[in-house]
DNA sequence: ATTGTGGCCTGCCCGC
DNA sequence: TGCGGGCAGGCCACAA
């Protein structure tokens, strides 16, 4: 599902949109639009605007443009962002992997030609005009070790639990934060404040290396522990069965052996 | 205030 | 063969 590695691959894909300009805004799903966000509000904003940049922060793709507004865009776990027919990324686990065009929930189709849209069959992500992003925390591939060493001990919540915390650092979702654990030898079921020094440095250590890793392999399902996440799945790296159990609210699994 | 839970959404997979 | 229940998780509202 998209969490920041598939964020970063559509903002990449997106910035190909820069310096057209919106001639047409389609919401064939009111639904989808957040924050208060209405069509007339986003056509208003967006019709004859010129795209000027897109970025990202944790899971948002941001598009600004021209008339001084951002387009916010989310996707839940089953949204793919498209541009000029292709898609940002390849498959999405949990996601159906074909397209069907009901399933586009927004779209902006540009003078200079092609389309900006989001495809989602579940309608768990959105769209928001000038979206307020003052509750995210850092970007989980830019934060700064001592940044998230000093928010990870402000909490008695289980590691991952902080970890998938949107407040805390921004844009580490379920398989990610079950790979960046694995790989650092942390049970997820640790209390926050309890990690000591050497753990916290290995965290961030392989939170920074797993998002790019991940972005370089093409998706968040794709990380080591990613095809062992299953009944009778075993620890890569030392055969171990792995544990399951719901943390922070989430799936998750874990080597018994090696995480601590 | 912090932490945990449940519900939303809907396609798909499993078992009967 | 069809059907229903459970499951997936990002995000938010709400409860404790």
């Amino acid at each position: 599902m998209p969490e920041l590695p598939e964020a970063e691959a559509y903002r990449r894909l997106a910035e190909a949109a820069v310096g057209r300009r919106v001639v047409a805004v389609s919401t064939p799903d009111l639904w989808y639009l957040k924050g208060g966000t209405d069509r007339d509000a986003l056509e208003a904003a967006l019709v004859a605007a010129r795209v000027l940049d897109v970025r990202r922060h944790g899971k948002r793709v941001l598009v600004d443009v021209d008339s001084g507004h951002v387009l916010g865009l989310q996707f839940g776990m089953t949204g793919t962002l498209e541009l000029d027919g292709e898609a940002g990324v390849g498959d999405l686990r949990y996601t159906p992997s074909r397209r069907e065009p009901g399933w586009v929930r927004f779209a902006v189709r540009f003078e200079e030609g092609g389309v900006l849209a989001v495809h989602d069959p579940r309608r768990l992500g959105g769209v928001t005009l000038d979206p307020d992003l003052s509750r995210l925390g850092p970007d989980a591939a830019v934060v700064r070790p001592a940044v998230l060493a000093r928010a990870l001990a402000a909490s008695h919540a289980p590691v991952k639990a902080r970890l998938l915390d949107q407040s805390v650092v921004a844009g580490v979702g379920n398989l990610v934060a079950d790979e960046v654990l694995w790989r650092a030898a942390v049970d997820p079921r640790r209390r926050s404040a309890d990690l000591r020094r050497a753990e916290l440095g290995r965290l961030h250590r392989h939170l920074v290396a797993t998002l790019e890793d991940l972005l370089a392999r093409g998706g968040s399902h794709l990380g080591d522990l990613g095809p062992e996440r299953r009944p009778g799945g075993r620890c890569p790296k030392d055969g171990t069965s792995l544990a399951r159990a719901v943390v922070g609210g989430r799936t998750t699994w874990w080597c018994p052996a090696h995480q601590r």
